[in-house]
This record gives structure tokens, C-alpha cells and sequence, in this order.
DNA sequence: TCATGTTTGACGTACGTATGTCATCAATGG
DNA sequence: CCATTGATGACATACGTACGTCAAACATGA
């Protein structure tokens, strides 16, 4: 009727109840074939163990750390913030957050070398794509750390999973849409990353121009700026480029850093760009409201610290996932339908 | 350090464990000078129960029930999949899902009258606005039971939250979009819903107009067609429309059905009018990829049943909920961006 | 002041699992 | 054939809570 228990498993295995918990806890002392009986039985029982009874006994505390860059992204300091008001809302786990210098792979690399593994039992880490991160990812995981990446995958990595939208797709809506907003107008189409050496805004890029080729082959996508998430270079970068370049049309800004894009269009002409941009942030909506941007690429990150904390706990027991509940979503704000 | 239990409440309030219990679980023999001593220690100690131990001890089940609307809608058909797939993955709860005949106001009611409340702890309901229905609700909650609505909300009733997109701004996206989409065309805007008494329909048509009606006002919005969410009827009083009415630039189908309408757009002109639809399904995928749908907004109903369970959950144990975590996105398809 | 009813405490058992100690038995090597 | 090692079982205790039983302490009214 209810859910089996290690006393069914032990008794239809025919062993004792220790027994089956040394193999269930991957214990040594057990032959082969008796380990083999007991995961039979488990088998046929259907058992499933009880998580809750097990953290329980074991006053488990799931130990996980969030590594998020550091400096004036506004949507990474959301981040830390919603985690800061929501750590105490998980049971049985304790959650941590460090920065490191944004866009520097070797800072990144060093601080994950630093994590002690037996402090720390998973890890959510916002990726730049570099081999040393890679091989930092791969020393945790040798140390029975759980990883997964947030926001920025770091693919063909040992990470586990990655929590975060697909940024090509991303990059595809925000073309799909900037195409059809500039319909009628032709011209010159900038994007305006920050660095290309994080993975996901190399991937909106990415689809981004795969769109605009294929589908509105007539405009001209322009080399990106690099602005390094900065508001202040990136507004002095965006100005000077629309000031050489009179036949800008379309502006995709797919970093950080949009506060720079609204101050650069601030003076703007009459038949101003369209503007696509990332993150719903109190001044990206001010700018949504003021008709500064077009639209606004979102993901919500509230939901990005859930899906990463279950996602982590799960993987630390070595149970199955749900990829389809660990999806974010991506959505589209515009002026009309601010939340 | 830890987390402080029930035996250091009764230390602090100078009682006996079972007094603790006793007003923990709201059990009479108690005096009230000593349920105030108790809640004071609790108070003080920042006490939490867990959750956990208490469900193990008590052999909880959380006993849910699903109700949804029967009919060819195929997204109740992929929600009533998902819940079936996933009944297995929450602990303690046992999910069932009955159907009641869609747009059926006394049939609704008659369904949630009929839930026995000793049989069941939490209701997850698609609603009907109705009175009759909200005086259902009211008498589960009398009864002790913990009520969402999914999908589409009834307000003014006594369910206590709502699992689904916002669907004023759901319509208010779609009109921003099929509006820009539009550009350079003038002419009717034809909405097609199930039917109004749904209140998600209802609430997407309102915000629908009203973005028309500021930002576009130059379309003319004919009068919503009730196509009751079956695709006969749509794509017959659909056609029926279009055939008589040749100045249509824009269709808004806000309901189910939408097969319905791809069908009545296959004979379509070379300027065929520009479509935005609800709810990603095999059949409105592959009109966005032929270029008979413009847009596709949708909700996911993995998350909206997840979502459900743990509100449920929360709200029988008379927990804080948080309305962030709650919250359903709106995703916007497009041809360029499908996951 | 007694009888009565109410409030409280002491205690045990249970939920499903983890973990430790100790004893027992079989297999293995020399 | 005995000593050693490895495999297994028996048993106890713990995690934090629920819940039942019984008796003791207390308050209340007559």
C-alpha cells in the first residue's frame, strides 16, 4: 500500500537491515552478490528512499554557494539580494554567496580552486568561458562537488546542468523582434555586448545574427561593441558610433550596462533606432515607459535561485532530474504589458 | 546553533512536551494563560516546526485534487498529462485530477460540491465565474480545505491564490505586438474567445482593447466571436467572417481552438492578416513555422501544476506564502525564437 | 471541604533512515 | 588446522514530531 521501506528491501533481499544500508550508502563490507540481491529487491519493491527521513536522521545541511560577478551589474546584485532575503526558506540547506571581479576567468578559476569541499557540497557559479574555469569546474566535481551554471553556461565543462534561459533563442527573439519593429527602415543594426568572453552573450549574439541573416538579410549588422557591463562605456561607445553612424536603425544591447544605451540615446533624433535590451530593471522600464526601448528581454530570477537550489539538492542526492522543471522561461516586456 | 525544537520551547515556556504539542496542533486542555506562555517561547526561540519530521511522524498525505475542464482543449490535455507524469514526484502527496464539461458554471459547482472534504486537504480548480462556483469554493474553504485556481482566476471568491499568467497583461502583450505587427495596415482587428464566462478570456479581451484602444487606435476591434475553445466552431464562424468582412487585418484568438483558426487562414490571401494566438501546442508550433501564426503566448504548464503543489502544500500547513515564487511568467513565441 | 471537571506532566511508541558497536560466522592463506 | 580477515546480523540510539494513555495536580462550584 505505502511506499516500501529498507525493512521490506532487507527482508525480501534476505539480509539484515544494516546490510542494506551499507549498500545503500555505498558502504564497503558487502560482496558483490549480496549487493546485487539487495538492489534486486530495491528493484522489485519500487523502493525509493525518504529524503526527508533520511536529511532527518542525518541532520543533513546541504551546503551550496553561489559564485555571481561582482561590480554595477544591476541584475547580478538582484540576484545576490533575492538570495540574501530567501536563504531561510529552504529546509535543511544553508546557502552562501561570493563575487568575483566580473569578466576575469582567472579570478574566477581562483576562487573556485579556494572552495573547500568539505565545506561545500554544491556550487551554482555564473561561468566565463575560459579552460582554467573549466578545469576548476572539473577539480570540484573530482571532489564530490555538485555544479551547475547560472545565467552563462560553460558547455562541454563537467557542470551538471545549467539553470538560466537559452541565450541563442534569446538572441533570436530579440532579433525577430527588432526585425519587424525596423520594418520599412533600413540600415545599420549594433549590438552592444560586454564581453564576448561570457558564454551567454556570445550565444545571444549568436542567434541574434543567425535571425537578422536569414530573415532581414536588407540590414546590416555592425561588429559589437564591447562594454564590459559598464554603464559609462558603454553609453560614450554607443554616442560615438551613432554619431559616425547616421543610418543606425536597430540597437541591440545583450549585456549589462543598458542604463549607458538609454543615456546614449537620450539626445536622440526624431526617427530614433529601436531598442531591444536585457533585464527588466527599474531603469529599463523607466526607459520601456518613456518609449527609450522597444522591448525588454527577461528572465526572472527569483525563480533562477529556486530551480538552482532544487536542482543542486537533487543532484547532491544523485537523484533524477526534471529538465523540463528546471526550464526558465524567457519572456518579452513591452511598454503595454509591464508587469 | 541549530534550528530549536519543540524541547526547547517547553524548557523556555517551563511546560511538559505535551503541552507543546497541544497548542502546537491546536488541541484543547489548555489554558489560555499557558498557550500564552507557550506561544511567547516559540515567539522568542524564532521557533519553526519541521515540517518534515512532523509529516513523517504523522504519516501525512497531502491529498490534492485537480479539477479541469474535459473537451478537446489541448492544453488542459497536456496540463492533465503533466500531472499524471509527475504524480510521483512529490512526496507525501497523492494527486488526483477529475474533468467537469468546460463552460459549465453548475456542473463545476456540482463537481466541487461533491469533493469530500475528509478525502481531500487542497483543490486546484480551473474556474468558471459563476456564483454558484464561488459559493462552492466557500463552502470547501468552510470545510477546511485549501482552494487555488489554475489557469483562470475568480476573484472576489474565497480561493486563497492564483497559479496562471496575468491574463489582462497577457492580452495587453498581444495587442502590443499584433498593433506593431500591423504597422501600415489599417483596418478590423477580429478577437476569437471560448467563451466570456472564463474569466481568463474575459480579462485577456479587456486588456486587449485596451492597448488597441490607446495605442492603435486607428484599428477598428469588432466584437469577440465565442467559439467554446472548439475548433469546428471557430474555424467555421471564422471563415464566415473573413468572408464577409475583407478588410481584417488582425486576429486575436485568446481562447483554445486555435487549430480552428489555422484552418479558416488556409485559404488565405496573399496579405493575410497577422495572428497572435494562446498556448504553444504541436499544432500552433507549427503555424507559427509556416507563417500562418505571428505569435504564440504561452504559459508552462509544468510550472503552473509545480507551482500549484507547493502553494497547496504551504496553505494546508497554514504557511507564509511567497508571491514571487508563485508567480507564472508569459512566454511570447515567435518563428524565430521556438524552444 | 468534598466532589467534579479541567489542565498538565510523564512516558511510551511510532514514522523511515543513519550510524555506531559488538558478536558471529564463513572464507582464506599459511 | 588454526589465525586472520571479511561479510553479515543484532541491537541500540538518534533525528524532530505526533499521538495516545494514565495519573497527578489544580481549579471550581456547591
Amino acid at each position: 500500500m505505502s511506499r516500501p521501506t529498507i525493512h521490506d528491501v532487507a527482508r525480501i533481499a534476505g539480509v539484515s537491515l544494516s546490510t542494506v544500508d551499507r549498500v545503500l550508502n555505498d558502504r564497503e563490507g558487502v560482496r558483490r552478490a549480496t549487493r546485487a540481491r539487495v538492489a534486486e529487491a530495491m528493484q522489485q519493491l519500487g523502493y525509493e528512499r525518504n529524503i526527508a527521513a533520511a536529511n532527518l536522521a542525518r541532520r543533513r545541511q546541504y551546503r551550496l554557494l553561489f559564485v555571481l560577478p561582482a561590480g554595477g551589474n544591476s541584475f547580478m546584485r538582484g540576484l545576490e539580494r533575492e538570495i540574501g532575503a530567501r536563504a531561510e526558506a529552504w529546509e535543511f540547506t544553508a546557502i552562501s554567496v561570493t563575487t568575483v571581479p566580473p569578466f576575469d576567468d582567472a579570478a574566477l578559476a581562483g576562487a573556485l580552486q579556494s572552495i573547500d569541499p568539505a565545506q561545500t557540497d554544491g556550487v551554482a557559479v555564473v561561468a566565463t568561458d575560459s579552460a582554467a574555469v573549466r578545469a576548476a569546474l572539473a577539480a570540484l566535481r573530482d571532489r564530490g562537488v555538485a555544479v551547475v551554471t547560472l545565467v552563462s553556461d560553460l558547455p562541454s565543462s563537467r557542470r551538471q546542468h545549467f539553470v538560466g534561459i537559452d541565450n541563442v533563442q534569446a538572441g533570436r527573439t530579440a532579433a525577430s523582434l527588432l526585425g519587424r519593429f525596423c520594418r520599412g527602415r533600413t540600415g545599420s543594426i549594433v549590438t552592444v555586448a560586454g564581453s564576448m568572453l561570457v558564454r551567454d552573450h556570445a550565444e545571444r549574439r549568436l542567434g541574434f545574427e543567425q535571425v537578422l541573416r536569414q530573415e532581414f538579410s536588407d540590414q546590416r549588422v555592425l561588429p559589437p561593441l564591447e562594454g564590459f557591463d559598464d554603464q559609462d562605456i558603454v553609453a560614450a561607445q554607443l554616442a560615438e558610433l551613432l554619431a559616425r553612424t547616421p543610418d543606425v536603425v536597430g540597437i541591440y544591447s545583450l549585456g549589462a550596462g543598458t542604463r549607458g544605451v538609454a543615456r546614449a540615446m537620450a539626445q536622440a533624433r526624431p526617427d530614433a533606432p529601436s531598442v531591444v535590451v536585457h533585464e527588466l530593471t527599474a531603469h529599463s522600464r523607466q526607459a520601456l515607459l518613456d518609449g527609450t526601448f522597444d522591448a525588454v528581454i527577461h528572465q526572472d530570477p527569483v525563480r533562477e535561485i529556486s530551480v538552482a537550489v532544487s536542482l543542486l539538492q537533487s543532484l547532491i542526492e544523485g537523484g533524477a532530474i526534471d529538465p523540463e522543471a528546471a526550464r526558465i522561461g524567457i519572456e518579452v516586456y513591452l511598454r503595454d504589458n509591464l508587469p
